[in-house]
DNA sequence: TACTAAACTGCTAACGATAACATTTACTTA
DNA sequence: TAAGTAAATGTTATCGTTAGCAGTTTAGTA
């Protein structure tokens, strides 16, 4: 059966071609110190044996594989598919292959991942999370393996890890200061579940906008999400409403949250953006189809795998640490969910 | 620099233990022939030096790296994203590794796949195309390994290829019976690109439930989006709009472009479902929050990556090529974006 | 003609792990 | 006590490739 067929090897090829292995090998890594007949027969039995050399004997001789591993907490996520898409397609064009791991949010999985790619012998690691998760405390207890790593979604500049990230502190301000420059006071904030690196961050980003403006924080319109789906949005929101606090804007943690939210909005009888004016985060393809359509901050995802991708490997090609903080800044995108506040 | 440290070797775990590097070997893969108290020597230097076998020497001796490409299209796309995370799964499940390669939509790309995968000497490769793309003939010009393959959103049977799919035909089908259920006579059809496999058979699925019911073909109720985008189901429907046949519900391909769709209609003064019924399909996140919600057919997508990876495994591991076809059904959830048309 | 440099090509060992076989040790049994 | 046996451990060769050096041929020079 096929199975039992091994793949062609150097030898076959240097015994077809009547050289030795060391010529088949100058053919394939260095064919011009080979003379040129010897050269082109050598390529002819390799064209006829479709010989590919093995890159599992070469990375045993090299110690290099040539593979990153990539560690994602979910990448069936929007934010986590992208910056896979970047990644994947700036380590290819750089020569490397891309090993998949996703934790499945379980950051307890992460350190069993480190572990097995150290075990594939992999060049780096690009760990991307999104979680304040400290399962141990990473300062006192590193990470239990001596291979290149560049983290993501994570920004912990006091981390000895090398970070690349977004900068969602500026996102929150962003967003924030959008509304303010439309002339809103009361600016509530839904942001996502506490645990959410991100959702602290870009609350960081409302309270500066704000505090800058010279308003003073008022707590009741801060709400945490618990969840990242539009029924947590949905249920944030009620609550949030509830308060029967008074509030002309809201900046939400995502779009994905602000489509819940508006529905729960328009529940409650308020009018987008005519009495409620929104700022979401993300711009994912369904934003321009919301209704109305969603303003909202977009983050430079794929740029940010490619970026994270490039410094691991230049990393790995010099064999210096990068500087341990690179930021990637966001834009607005403008659509109709925000609404200028007449001057009273 | 810790670039120039060489990771710990079993040679370098024996010496420290004072044993020969076959008992080292032993401890890790038989450890019951070990005499206890050697095994406890070496296993403490083992945990002592972080020793971790190198999978890539392993993998030259035994000719198995335990590793399967996935060859996909577009990981950030929903479909092939979900698919992934259920191979991952799968595979991790079964003690594989995945490696990752992206074609972006190219299908020249697979070709050259299909050769760097062999290069890794992958145990086998998961083909996951959307297109109905034949850059060449594959039946007589087969890809260029002898590796297993599996095959997956590509359902063709007379290919050699061992194909693991989704049935859209029956899926159309589901669609199209639900609007006839509900009395609906004058049903549309919203699909995709005409080059999308899927597409091309969720068509074939309307017309089989169709003409079941005895209701006669009406080519002015097809139309073709040419995109996957909302905006490109919003053009689709202005053209099926624009000519001024009459129908009473619409079948869209996806949820994505039911969006757009459901713009359109809206834009025309059409309300849904009211005077037009909508069925769509893929159930993404954000089809529960549409206005109203989306019915639509949901495909089991993380579970085919899951059946064909499974699938995959047993082909490497049994060497005997699987049956050529599998496939999952899809099913109905039912919303609110289809009403019963009252008998006339 | 003899000698040297240049151009090719080949041999050997090594990367790290382990299967197959070989050896040593401890203990049993006639 | 000698022979035999089982348990524990070691030796050797190998997977496919290539760096480093050695060897061979050819052409060029004195």
């Amino acid at each position: 059966m096929s199975r039992t067929k091994r793949p062609i090897n150097i030898r076959d090829v240097a015994r077809a071609a009547g050289v030795s292995t060391m010529t088949v090998s100058r053919v394939i890594n260095n064919p011009a110190v080979v003379a040129p007949l010897t050269r082109e027969r050598v390529q002819q039995v390799i064209d006829e044996l479709k010989y590919t050399p093995s890159s599992v004997a070469r990375s045993l001789r090299s110690s290099r594989t040539y593979t990153i591993g990539l560690i994602t907490v979910d990448f069936a996520d929007h934010f986590f598919a992208n910056l896979s898409v970047g990644a994947e397609l700036e380590a290819r064009r750089r020569g490397f292959r891309v090993m998949l791991s996703s934790t499945e949010r379980n950051p307890n999985n992460e350190r069993e991942f480190v572990t097995l790619l150290a075990e594939q012998r992999v060049d780096g690691i690009l760990l991307a999370r999104d979680a304040i998760q400290v399962p141990r405390d990473p300062l006192t207890d590193p990470l239990p393996v001596d291979v290149p790593i560049v983290s993501t979604g994570f920004f912990r500049p006091e981390l000895a890890l090398c970070s690349v990230d977004i900068d969602n502190v500026d996102g929150g301000r962003l967003a924030t200061d959008h509304l303010l420059d439309h002339g809103h006071r009361r600016i509530a904030i839904l942001t996502g579940p506490v645990d959410h690196k991100a959702a602290v961050d870009r609350l960081e980003g409302y309270q500066l906008a704000l505090s800058r403006a010279g308003i003073k924080l008022d707590p009741h319109l801060i709400v945490h999400a618990h969840g990242r789906q539009p029924d947590d949005g949905y249920m944030a929101m009620n609550e949030l409403i509830q308060r029967e606090v008074n509030f002309s804007a809201v900046f939400v943690y995502s779009d994905a949250l602000a489509i819940g939210a508006m529905r729960s909005l328009r529940r409650a009888g308020l009018r987008i953006p005519d009495d409620v004016s929104i700022v979401a985060y993300d711009n994912i393809d369904f934003a321009a189809f919301t209704d109305p359509p969603l303003t909202t901050v977009q983050q430079p995802i794929q740029e940010l795998g490619a970026l994270a991708t490039r410094i691991l490997i230049e990393y790995i090609e010099t064999g210096e640490r990068p500087v341990p903080i690179t930021i990637l800044r966001c834009f607005l995108v403008e659509r109709g969910s925000v609404k200028s506040r007449p001057p009273e």
